[in-house]
This record gives structure tokens, sequence and C-alpha cells, in this order.
DNA sequence: GTTAGCACTCATTTAATTAGAGTGCTAATC
DNA sequence: GATTAGCACTCTAATTAAATGAGTGCTAAC
């Protein structure tokens, strides 16, 4: 419907103000643009136009007689366009410092940084969520009289410890059992599949055991849980203080609260009306789940490790961020890391 | 020496000045002194005496005609004053809500958060170190075909894992020996007491499986580098904002990055400087080894896990903070850290 | 040694002025 | 009918000037 609204003079209008805004930060006015296009029109010209984008609501003025700005709208045109746009030519990817690390905590940590130094905005990764992912391999082991140490490894290599304390010594044989117990029942199910029949049935083989199982579990929920909540890599947060609209101390620190409250971050990541064809989402302004940043614009993209597995990269800069470039990076970022980790994957299963 | 060179009147003046500014962070004129103090003395007496106390540099007027401010010497004068008589009395320890948490990461996680809303400064909590740990179990389990995973429990319940690639499968039994091997010859060793010659005898016992040998020694290893460089939990960066004489832009930003960076943050932990009998060490201004924090306070505590096991909890504010409430404070969580951790090493060993 | 008094300094606040960018509108032009 | 030149008008931002006031340093008197 934009299509109509808007013939092609405008189009070129509006992409040439929104242009140079994005360069500038300034307010732009007609004059600017009369001679920064080709169109060769005067800026009386320009100026009629620029009240009729006004009117439509691209553009607005910061206070009469300044020059005009994006309006969120505005900002929304132009990125469609450009997303569109950039399907056709395969956009070249850029080649990332990415080296396989030893664990994913660090590579991923790595990819944030990469990319806050990279585009001068803030970034943040959150780690593949484990929902449906498989176990591999549980292991109990009796590490003291008192203690035992449970190991749960889920796809992906995914590790987790879990002290548990028992009231009496278990001896090696039992141990082994447990062991072979809870392997052969649960090894290849993914987390939803263990449901509470399959537990009564593990209780009920493992006797008086039966809590050593129940704590084996919770180690497995934790898998979820924990990952599922927490884990998000932020970097540059600092960034915006090179943009004056956001550095002013309320505004950041409010930004930053929420940078350091990785928490409420998930929010970006778990919406999912992600575009399906390129995996990339833009949220302009008031688009954004998360209030603090009503004057941001947040730059998503959603990476799988397949199996249905994914993870999120996103970063977070002003409303008139370079978008081009940004989407650009995101979109071969995700690429690469896509690729590493089903790589690092298949080497390891 | 500081002592011969101020008469008690003086003493009291400093200190007036020094607790007004800390207040309301104004200068301090005369007057607000000849009325604030129960000296009875006239605005021009105490002119003089404030002029002396320049002379001898604990206190700098910002610009000629505005009141005085504290020098970092000033400062300084202050804090040890401070805390030697707080040695005296038994400060009331506050009551903290620190609960056992089921990790110790959660657990510092929450320590500086409740101290950075405590206090309205920004926290840091390191890790305990555990340099002079002890070995206390290692397991080594196949998870599949060709990847083994080593599992090394330190004391104090730290558990690592790694996942180790191997070329051929291994058969139970050696899998067994090789168990019994690690374990035999590790157990109980302090990560200092692993040298070469322990290295290379395991080694020649491990015949052709040398090579994970060296893999699970890399994962003791790991457990040292990793915990000792990076585990700093830190909160509340952003109540820098509420202090405008850190909130301008730049500062804020470089000081926002070390604490993003919490890498640098290890600078303050390892200075071991520290006053031996409270454990508190008190930098200000230019003695704080990180020279983002030229223009902050830093009060750092050393709390102890027992043998020699220690972690660290330290405030960032503003050179004129609330000494007094921080002292006081950051002692009392100390205390709490140390009953609360030595408990939970009693129960779990 | 203490104090009253006064001249002087300098940051901060307020007000007034100016300069400049940009618009909207009208009337002329293509 | 679309385009443009021209001009009056508006509003911000920058500049300047003046007023305010807190606080000092010094001197002379107590």
């Amino acid at each position: 419907m934009a299509d109509t609204e808007l013939d092609e003079r405008k189009v070129k209008i509006l992409n040439a103000i929104i242009k140079n805004y994005l360069e500038t930060g300034e307010p732009v006015g007609s004059r600017t643009i009369s001679k920064y296009t080709d169109l060769n029109l005067s800026s009386a010209t320009i100026r009629n136009e620029m009240s009729d984008l006004e009117d439509l609501g691209y553009i607005v003025q910061p206070h009469t007689s300044a020059g005009r700005i994006p309006s969120d709208k505005g900002y929304r045109f132009y990125v469609n366009n450009l997303i569109a746009s950039k399907d056709k030519e395969v956009s070249d990817m850029k080649e990332w410092m990415i080296e396989r690390e030893e664990k994913m905590e660090n590579l991923l940590k790595n990819v944030a940084k990469v990319l806050a130094s990279n585009t001068q905005y803030a970034t943040l990764v959150s780690a593949p969520s484990v929902v449906s992912n498989k176990l591999k391999f549980i292991q109990l082991s009796a590490v003291d009289e008192n203690q035992l140490l449970s190991v749960v490894v889920m796809d992906g290599n995914i590790v987790k410890n879990k002290i548990i304390h028992i009231e009496k010594p278990l001896d090696n044989e039992t141990l082994l059992k447990l062991n072979m117990l809870l392997n052969t029942n649960l090894n290849g199910l993914s987390v939803d599949q263990i449901n509470l029949a399959l537990i009564s049935r593990l209780k009920d083989q493992a006797g008086i055991h039966d809590e050593i199982i129940s704590q084996v579990l919770d180690t497995v929920a934790d898998t979820i849980t924990e990952d599922e909540d927490l884990q998000v890599y932020t970097s540059g947060a600092t960034n915006i203080f090179k943009y004056p609209e956001l550095s002013d101390s309320k505004k950041a620190s409010e930004l930053l609260d929420t940078f350091e409250e990785k928490q409420s971050l998930i929010e970006l990541l778990t919406d999912k009306n992600t575009d399906e064809e390129t995996g990339i989402q833009v949220y302009i302004g008031d688009e954004s789940p998360i209030s603090s940043m009503k004057d941001c614009s947040i730059v998503t993209a959603t990476y799988e490790l397949g199996e249905g597995v994914k993870g999120t990269i996103g970063i977070v800069g002003p409303k008139r961020m370079d978008y081009e470039n940004v989407v650009d990076n995101i979109k071969s970022l995700k690429g690469q890391l896509d690729k590493l980790l089903r790589n690092e994957n298949k080497n390891d299963s």
C-alpha cells in the first residue's frame, strides 16, 4: 500500500532525506536535498513535496522552521526497501575473525565483541537455547562418601554438573546400576520427552535410590531453565555515548541498566515474528519490545545450530543507525556462525 | 606525622569541612563551618585556619573565591581516622539477606546486587581464587566413540569439564586404568604441586595414551586460569550517574567500559597491600591501580573461604562517598560471607 | 589570638541581542 | 498545471552583557 501512496519522486526525496539524516544527524532542509539529489528541482519544489511527505507521516519537523527528520514510519519505509533490495543482490560476505573456541561461551562473547567494535553499536548474543536438545550422556560418580557428582551432556556438548548430597555411601555396584539405568532410559531423548510416566518408571526401578534420580533430573531441568533464561552476552554497551540523542544521563542509564540486567534482554530474543526468509528482524523505536529502547533501533538475526536449536545475535543503536551496514554485518555474521556451529556439531557427533 | 602537623582545632575544622562536603557535594565556605561546628569561632578565624589547611595540602579551592573541597590527602586523613576509630567500637553488623544459593556464581552475583542497591555505588565481587586449591576427584568417561569427557572436581566443589577428542575409541578397561592412574596420583594434590616430574611420570605410565593425560591436565590448568582471570561479578555500574562529578559522558563511558571488561578489574583484587587487621583497603583517587578510576574512591575487602582461598568484594564510587557507611557495609558483608562460605565448605567435605 | 568590615574575584544566572537556517506562501514563469 | 523566485516570518542557537552572590584575603580594631 505504501507503494501507491508515494510516487517515484517522493520516494527519491524521502530516501535522500533519510540517507542524509543518517549521515549528519541533523534535520535536513529543502535546499540540501535540492542539491544532494540528481532531480534538478528547486528548493521550493522540494519544500512542497516535503510538506506532502510530512502530511503522510514519513517525516517530522522537530520544531517550526527546522529541517525534517524521518519519523518511525519513514525509517520503516526505508528499512523495508533496504532489506527487499538486499535480498536480490548477493551481498558480499565480510570475512570475520571468528575462530573456533574451546568453549561456546568464549566464542559467543567474542562474537559480541567483534560485532560491537565493527559497528560501534551495542551488541548482544544469546547462547543457543537447548529446549529441544537431546540428552547424550549421563554420568554419576562418587566424589566422596557423602557426595555424588552428576554430569549431564546434551547434544551440542553442553555439559552440566551438579553435586548431590547423599546420606549413606553408595557401593560401586549400585552406582554402576544407576548409571546404566539412566543412560539406557534417557540417552537420545529430548528434554520434553521426559514426562512423568517415564520419571516414575525410573524411580520405581531405582528403588530406594529414587531420590538420586530426582536430583539427576533436576540437573537436566537446570540445563533448560538456566540456559534459556540467562545466557546472554553483551558488548560495547558504552558505544551509546557516541550518539548524543541517547547519551543524556537518564536515557543512557536506563539503557545500560537493561544491558547489565541481561535477563530483560530475553524479550528481544524470544519474539518470534522474525522475517522467515532472511531471519532478520528490525525494530524501530516504539516497535521495540523493551521500553528502555524506545529511542533506539534494534536489528536481530537468528542463527541455527540445527534441529531447531536457535540463538540470536542483535545490535542496539540509535534510530539513525547505519542500517545498511548493520544488516550486512549481521547477515554475514549469522552465516558464519551457522556454518561454524554446524560443523562443530558435526565433528562432535 | 600527620598528628604533629595538625592541632586539634585544625583537625576539627578539617573533619567538619569533609563531612559537610560529603553531604552536599558543594565546596564549603568559612561561614558554613563557623555555624556548623561547636567551636564558636567567627568565619574570619575559620578562614585563617582554612588558609593554613590549604597550605598543608588537605583542602583545595576549585577556583579563587569558592569554598574549599578536600584534596586526596584530606580524604586520606579522614579515612585513616575513620578506620582507626571504627576498629575500637564493635560496629553492629547489619543483617544481610544472603541466602545460600545452589551455585556460588548466583550467590556472588546476588551479593554484588545487594551491596549495590544498599550503597548506591558500583560494586564488584570476585569469586574465590583457587590457586592453592586441591584436586578432589577426576573422572574420565566415554561420551561416544570419538569423545571423552573429563571432569575435574576441586576442593570447594568447583567442577570443570572438558571434552577431549580422540582418534580411536578406548575400551572400558583402558578407561578404568586411566581413571585409576589419575586419581591415585593426583587426588589431594594442590595445583602447584603438579610439577613436570609428576607429569612425565604420569605420561610414562599412560603409555600411548599420554595425550589424554595432557588434556586432562589442561582442564586442571583451566580451572586456575579461568577462575583467576575472569570470575568477577559486577552490579550497579550505572549508579555512577547519580554523581555528577562522574557522569560526564567521557568519564562515565571509560568507567563503564572498565566494568564491562571485567578482566581489568582484576587489578583491584590482586593488589595485596590490604590492611592486615581489618582486611579492608581504601583507594582514594590517584591511589587507584586502575586509571579510569582516578576520580573515584574504591573500598575493597577480602573474604576467605579458608586454606588461603580468597575472594574480594569492592565498591567503586565518587571520592566524596559515604566512607563510613561503605566501610561498615562492606565489613559486615565480608563477615557474613566468611561465615557462610566456611559453613558451606564444611558441610561439603 | 580573634573578629568585624570591606574590597575584590570569579562562577552562575538571567536577559537581551543577533545570526542563521528553513519554512510557507504568493505571484510570476515555463 | 507544475515549477520556481522571492520574501516575510518563525524559531533555535550562539553571543554578549549585566546582575547576582557566595566566598575569599586583608587590614585594622578589639
